[in-house]
Parts: C-alpha cells; structure tokens; sequence
DNA sequence: CTGCCTTTGAAGAGT
DNA sequence: ACTCTTCAAAGGCAG
C-alpha cells in the first residue's frame, strides 16, 4: 500500500508528465522526474506493483522499496480470472482530500490506535477543516496535478467508465436498494414511514404521486 | 467472500 | 443552472 492512484500502465506513461518535481516527498513523488520506468516495470512480464484485482483487490509488492520512485505506486487493476477479458480498470485520480488521507492516515493510526478506516476517515475529515488554507491550498494543488497528469496518461477516459453501468458492484448495489428512479442511498429511497421527518414533510410538502415518498426529504 | 462504514471533492447524470 | 449520485482510499467488521 502507501501508495497512490492506481493508473494503468500505458506507453504513455513513458512520458514525463512533469519536467520537474517541485512537490517531491509529495503522493505526486510516484511520478519519475526523468519519465523513466523504475526498474521493476522494465521487465514486460513483471506485473507492476500496484496491480489490484477487483473483489477480491490484490495488490502486489514487487518493487523493492523504491524511495520515491516515481511510478512506484501506479496501480493496474486487472482481474482475478483469467477468463475474464476485461480491459483494465483506470481509477479516478485522488481529490485534494484523499491525497490529504493517504499522507495523514498512518499518522492517525499511530496518534490514536485506531485501525478502523471509517473512524479515522472522521478524523482526518475534522483535520482537514482544521488545516490552514495554505495548507489546503497544497494538496488542492496536487490533485490539480494529479489530474493533469491523469488526463496526459488516459485522453479518452471518463469518471462514467467507472460508474454505474459499467460496475458490476455497483449495479449489484442498485440492485438490492431497489429499481425506480429513486437513486440507491437518496433520502427518497426511504419510505414514508421511515424517514425521520415524515410527519413534519407530509404536513408541509405531502407525499408524491404513489402516495409513498417524502419529496422534501430528497 | 462481499459489502458497509466514513470522510471530501470531482465529475457525470438528472431535472 | 442547479441538485443528486457515484467513486476515488482504507481496513475492520458483519452477514
């Protein structure tokens, strides 16, 4: 782990997406200076180190610990059976915050001895409202970057690859929480009589069309 | 084994 | 134009 996005590697990613690495030390640090494969990737029939498999995820840690080294992190997400031909998953680029997460987590797992992720996601969340602007300012920047290099590496991706329709997972999810135009996890997939606000939203706004929802709770 | 939890932000989808 | 939804990461836990 301790790594970063999980990009594919492609030919492109032989180009240098930065000709100078001012954010060194930085999540950004994956990224070669030189644009060059660390060694781990030279060889065309190692896997990269951040290979992943979707459910189960399996990351593998050939690189032998590189310090920085530029594409150390990138992660290939490639299937578990090789029957299943699907073309490698390209993951979104990490936002300012998860940049923020990846950097800050091991040290609230040491600070509070905590393992649990959703705990200590509460926590970095209330540390980053607590950071400084400036502070902010940095990871905002990085993910900026983040991006730009995202879009360099993969011109024709788009966040909908990952969504939805084209997630198994996600559409297993959507499966159980229900069909309809109610979106899964919306205060509308809640019935009537479960939302918390249902006799305040029924005398102010009354119930939709099936007599079920509660509009104003959307 | 699989999905949930929990956070923020980006971006696609929907209205 | 605006709101809503999904998904990025993480690892323990529940079913």
């Amino acid at each position: 782990r301790n790594g970063a996005p999980s990009y594919p590697i492609t030919s492109a990613a032989l180009r240098p997406p930065y000709s100078t690495s001012p954010l060194s030390g930085s999540p950004l640090s994956r990224f070669s200076p030189t644009g060059l494969l660390p060694h781990h990737m030279s060889h065309p029939c190692l896997p990269h180190p951040a290979i992943v498999t979707p459910g189960p995820k399996q990351e593998l840690s050939l690189h032998a610990g590189g310090g920085g080294g530029a594409s150390e992190n990138h992660r290939l997400v490639i299937f578990s059976h090789p029957e299943q031909k699907r073309p490698p998953k390209i993951k979104k680029p990490l936002n300012a915050f998860m940049l923020f997460m990846k950097e800050m987590r091991q040290t609230v797992i040491e600070e509070c001895t905590l393992k649990e992720s959703a705990a200590i996601n509460q926590i970095l969340g209330r540390r980053w409202h607590a950071l400084d602007r400036s502070e902010q300012a940095k990871y905002y920047e990085m993910a900026r970057k983040e991006k730009e290099l995202h879009m360099q590496l993969y011109p024709g991706w788009s966040a909908r690859d990952n969504y939805a329709t084209h997630n198994k997972k996600a559409l297993k999810k959507r499966k159980r929480d229900g069909p309809g135009p109610v979106q899964p996890g919306s205060m509308m997939s809640m019935h009537h009589g479960d939302c918390p606000n249902a006799k305040k939203c029924r005398a102010r706004f009354g119930l939709d069309a099936q007599n079920q929802w509660c509009k104003p709770c959307r």
